[in-house]
DNA sequence: GCACGCCATGTGAGCGTTAACATCACCTCG
DNA sequence: CGAGGTGATGTTAACGCTCACATGGCGTGC
C-alpha cells in the first residue's frame, strides 16, 4: 500500500480512501492512485482490513454433508446471492446433524470470524442446537422450523407444497390421497404431511394412515411393494421424488398401472423426473430466491434488523403420473 | 489474549505459545494458560495471526452452480477432507464456465487471500483460463484434463469407467456397443468416449458412430426416440445416467424391452438408478478418494513439492439393464 | 567449580489496514 | 474583507497476533 501511496504521490491514507470509495478524493487524484494500483498488481490485504474493522466479509453457511438435491441446490444459490452482495463463503458440511457437530461447526466458524452464520437446518435438533449456543453474530436459518427461537428463518413453504399436491390429486377426481412421508425428524417432511392432511380435511375426506420411512427410492420401493400386496390406493402423494421413484418401480414390477390405477405426486423436481415412468408430477421449489432471501436476512440481520421469517411459495409442476397430461413427456 | 495472559500470571508470548502447542512450555503453565483461555472464553482473532503469518488457513473452491451429482459429492467431500486437515473451506459457483469467470473467481479468492486453491474443472477453458492467470498460491486440478499446464491433477480415471462399462456390455454377449456421449467440451465425457472406443479396439470390434449430446435425460430421450426409428443396437453405454434415463423411458415408450432387446449402461450411480425401469447398472466414482486426495494435493504443494496426478479407479455396478442380474431391484 | 548450553519465559517490533484527528487551502457570506 | 465552514489530504495510533531476540535459571561435562 505504501509502494502505491508513493508511485501516486499521496499518502497511504489516501489510497485507503480510494479503496473504501471516501466521498472526498478529488478524481485527479483517485485516478492516480487507480493507475498506480494497476501498475503495481496492488491487492488489499483482507487480513489487516479485518483486523481493524472488525468485518472479514464472510458468511459460513452449515449444510448437510449430502448430494441431496434440495440442500445443494439451497447451497448454490446461496453462493450465487452471497457473492453478488460482495460476500465470500465459507462452509461447513456435517454428515450427522446431531447437537454436537452442529456446535462444532458454528465454533468452527467464530474461529474464522465470519460476519453471518446460515444454517441449513432440515432436522429438528439442529434448530435446538443452535438456540443453545452463544454466537456474537447474526445468524439465519433455512429451514421450516423454528421451534420457537427468535431467529430469521427462510424457507420454501412446505405446506402450502403438501396441499398444492393433494388439492392437485382431489381435484383430478381422487377421492382420497395417501401419503408416503420423510423421516419425521426432517422438518420438510412433517410440514409435507401437514399440508396433505389440511388439504383432505379442507375437502372434508377422511384422513387415511400415512406411511412414514426414509427419503430414499428403495423406502419407496418398500412401501410401493407393501401397497400392492395390501391394495393399492386411488392416489399417493409421496414426499419427495426419490420415494416416488420407488413407488413407481414397485408399481411398474407388479403391473399396476400409473396413473390409470394410481396416480402418483412427488416433490422437488429433481432432474430426470420427466422421464421417469411415467413422467411424475411433482412440486418445484425456488431455491434461487430462498437463497437470495437469506442473503438479504443476513444484511438485515447485521444492519440491526428485527428478525423476520420468510416463505417462499412452490409451484406444482404437472406431468403423467397424476393423470393429466397424455403424449410424449417434455422436460 | 492480554486478559489472558494476566489471569495465567504469563506473558502475551507464552498464551501464543500455548495456543500454537510451541513445545518448551512447562505443562503446569500450559494448564493454567488453557484455564484462564476456558474461563475468558477466549478466541484467538485469525485476522491477526493472519496479518503475520500470511497465512488465513482457507482453500477456496471453484465449482460448477449446479445439483449435478458429480461436482456436488466432489465439493461435500473436499469439504469434510479440509476440515479434518484444519482448513476452512471458501466456495465460488459459476454458471457458466467461462475464460473470465473463472478468473474472476480465481481473483475472488486471491482478494481473499486463501492458501491454495482448486478448482473443479469440467469443461476444457477452464483449464487453460486457470493456466493464464498468474496465481501465487498453489493450484490443484479436480479434472480429467489438464492439457499440458503443469498442475496437480486429481481425477477420476474416466477412460477407465467407459472402458468397465464397453467390457461388460461385451462380456455378457453383446457384439457391439453404442455410446452416447456428453457434451465433448467436458473433459469426462470425452475421456469416457475414449474408454469405450479403446474397449471396442482391443476387442477386435469395429467402432460405431456415437452420438453427442448435452448431458440431460431429455438429450437421452431424444436419442433414444431416434434409435428406434433407426434401429435400436444390441448394447448402448450413455455418458451419465440421466442420458440413459432418457433412453429408458424412450425404449419403454416404443415397447423395446430393456435388458432383452437392448443392453443400457450409465455413469455416475447417481441415487435412484437402481429403481429405474429397469434397474440400471452404471459406474460408481470414489468422490470421497477424490476429496482426500485433493486435500493432499494442496498441502504437498504448499509444502513444495512437485505436482502429481492421481487417478482414482471406478468401479462397476451391475444391475438388471444390462441383462445380468435378475429379481426384485435392490439399493 | 565454572563455562557452556538449553529450556522456559519475557520484551519489543512490526504485519497492512482503517479511524480519528490535524492541517491547510479555498470558498462563502455578512 | 475577515470569520467560519467545507473539502482534500496527511499524520499518528491502534487492531491482536507472531517472530526474533533477550534474559535468567538450571543441568552437564571436563
Amino acid at each position: 500500500m505504501n509502494d502505491v501511496a508513493a508511485l501516486a504521490g499521496v499518502s497511504h491514507q489516501t489510497v485507503s480512501r480510494v479503496l473504501n470509495e471516501h466521498p472526498s478524493v478529488r478524481p485527479a487524484t483517485r485516478e492516480r492512485v487507480l493507475e498506480a494500483i494497476a501498475t503495481l498488481g496492488y491487492r488489499p490485504n483482507l487480513a489487516a482490513r479485518a483486523l481493524v474493522t472488525r468485518r472479514t466479509g464472510t458468511l459460513g453457511v452449515i449444510t448437510p454433508a449430502s448430494a441431496l438435491f434440495g440442500p445443494t441446490s439451497t447451497l448454490v444459490a446461496f453462493e450465487q446471492a452471497a457473492r453478488d452482495a460482495g460476500f465470500y463463503v465459507s462452509v461447513a458440511t456435517l454428515r450427522a446433524f446431531q447437537g454436537d457437530e452442529v456446535v462444532a461447526a458454528v465454533e468452527h466458524f467464530l474461529a474464522q470470524g465470519v460476519d453471518g452464520v446460515v444454517v441449513v437446518a432440515p432436522r429438528s435438533g439442529t434448530v435446538d442446537a443452535v438456540g443453545g449456543v452463544h454466537v456474537p453474530v447474526p445468524v439465519v436459518l433455512v429451514s421450516s422450523g423454528r421451534e420457537g427461537l427468535d431467529l430469521p428463518t427462510v424457507s420454501v413453504d412446505q405446506v402450502a407444497g403438501g396441499r398444492l399436491a393433494t388439492e392437485h390429486l382431489l381435484t383430478s377426481g381422487r377421492r382420497t390421497v395417501v401419503h408416503v412421508a420423510g423421516p419425521q425428524e426432517w422438518y420438510d417432511a412433517r410440514d409435507r404431511l401437514r399440508g396433505w392432511r389440511e388439504a383432505l380435511e379442507a375437502a372434508g375426506v377422511p384422513v387415511p394412515e400415512h406411511r412414514a420411512g426414509g427419503w430414499s427410492a428403495a423406502d419407496g420401493y418398500q412401501v410401493g411393494t407393501e401397497l400392492v400386496r395390501t391394495g393399492v390406493p386411488e392416489a399417493i402423494f409421496a414426499a419427495n421424488d426419490q420415494l416416488a421413484l420407488g413407488l413407481l418401480a414397485a408399481f411398474g414390477q407388479a403391473g399396476v398401472r400409473v396413473p390409470q390405477d394410481v396416480a402418483v405426486v412427488g416433490f422437488d423436481d429433481e432432474p430426470g423426473t420427466a422421464f421417469y415412468a411415467p413422467p411424475l408430477t411433482t412440486v418445484r421449489q425456488g431455491f434461487d430466491e430462498l437463497g437470495r432471501r437469506a442473503v438479504q436476512s443476513v444484511v438485515d440481520a447485521l444492519a440491526g434488523g428485527a428478525p423476520a421469517h420468510h416463505a417462499i411459495a412452490p409451484e406444482l409442476v404437472v406431468r403423467r403420473s397424476s393423470g393429466a397430461a397424455q403424449g410424449p413427456p417434455t422436460g
